[in-house]
DNA sequence: GGAACTGAACTGACCGGTCAGTCATCCCAT
DNA sequence: ATGGGATGACTGACCGGTCAGTTCAGTTCC
């Protein structure tokens, strides 16, 4: 750990491979399991791999788990950025939560690792700072899929960063309880749905598609 | 941890005092640190009181924790429940929506422990399944609220225990957000406008209040 | 008087992190 | 081409610190 070549960061592809396996088991076993429930050693195993030479890789535990949460935000990111690219804001507005929740779906750990707090990620300042502003970084890239359909008058946001978090937690809790069935698109559409329209009925005017 | 009258039922006026004391001091710490962070001789000394004394309330670490999480949800739903008596829906659920956003301000260690998922809580399984019924029975408090909508036409809820997770994401969501200001009604008001009317603005017509 | 509590010391399991030794690979000298 | 030796990644048994949980002699409260 104080060694400071103990986190080479130019690596060969073999490596580059087994520093991958490392994050992969880490992922599924954070994902299943407390930070204290997690053991090196499991990591290890799960990795196919010595404890020892996780160590090579990351510097301790707790890094290891903040590197596990930082890439998959940022491969979220990049999906959510990629997949935002129609002009009609409805459109891009749905894009967006689909690809949030296909990543979701295909990554439970990041889901569930997602809700935890900063606190819960990470104890040391440095850490809990990357931590925040990589999930700053995530409702932004959302708020700027709203933020566009606001400015072509398609959405209306008093509250831009609070809406984008609510959309968030939408997709959040929807994947939470689709523990009873619901195909991905389902859920998109129901979100988008709720988001969009809400699940008022205006009684007095008999609006409805 | 093996006496069997370790964890009495039955305690005098004094002793519920402790009890509560001992809680108190855990949901503190719990909510601003991780598991392994928090120390039972740190919750100890903030609930005022000698480490061997909280093994004479709780059998070990793990159930002091999910008993924290369990009764922080029985108190929750009791409020709901409470608050859930207008005849009408809107004002009803206005009214629950109410309830969670205060009794989540007010207990921001709930806020962050509800959102952990049932592995994050409990290993063990008996745990693990105390804390899964206790969750439903939170989405189920909400989703009565939202049924009793819906069968007087004031509501359009497809997927009933879905929406009823989505509305409570989305609290969950804004209250993490409101770092960034935002009163306590407002927050209310926004979550309510959000799920009942949606952001969308229908181009066709110009209507808004 | 005795049950409950204190506080401080104690125990021992447990697990993060280490490091001496092993192994694979490559390179150069023959 | 080939052996041998240098380099550095990898291994896993081991170490040492940390805490959950216990114990106990003395105290407080009922």
């Amino acid at each position: 750990m104080q060694n400071p070549d103990s986190i080479p960061s130019d690596l060969t592809p073999a490596q580059e491979e087994r520093r991958r396996a490392i994050l992969e088991a880490a992922e599924r076993l954070f994902a299943e399991g407390r930070f204290d429930e997690v053991l090196m050693e499991d990591v290890a195993e799960e990795a196919g791999v010595a404890k020892g030479t996780i160590y090579r890789y990351f510097a301790d535990k707790e890094s290891l788990y903040l590197t596990v949460l930082t890439e998959g935000f940022e491969e979220l990111q990049r999906q959510i950025r990629s997949e935002a690219a129609s002009p009609d804001p409805v459109d891009r507005l749905e894009r967006t939560v689909r690809a949030v929740v296909e990543y979701m779906s295909r990554n439970r750990f990041l889901f569930r690792l997602m809700g935890r707090d900063e606190s819960e990620a990470a104890r040391r300042r440095e850490h809990r700072y990357r931590w925040k502003v990589q999930r700053a970084q995530l409702v932004e890239a959302v708020a700027q899929v709203l933020r566009y359909g606001q400015e072509r008058g398609a959405f209306d946001l008093p509250h831009l960063q609070a809406d984008a978090q609510i959309l968030l937690g939408m997709i959040r809790s929807c994947i939470r309880s689709n523990e009873q069935g619901l195909a991905p698109d389902q859920i998109v559409s129901e979100i988008v749905r709720v988001f969009l329209h809400g699940v008022g009925r205006e009684p007095s005017r008999g609006d409805e598609s």
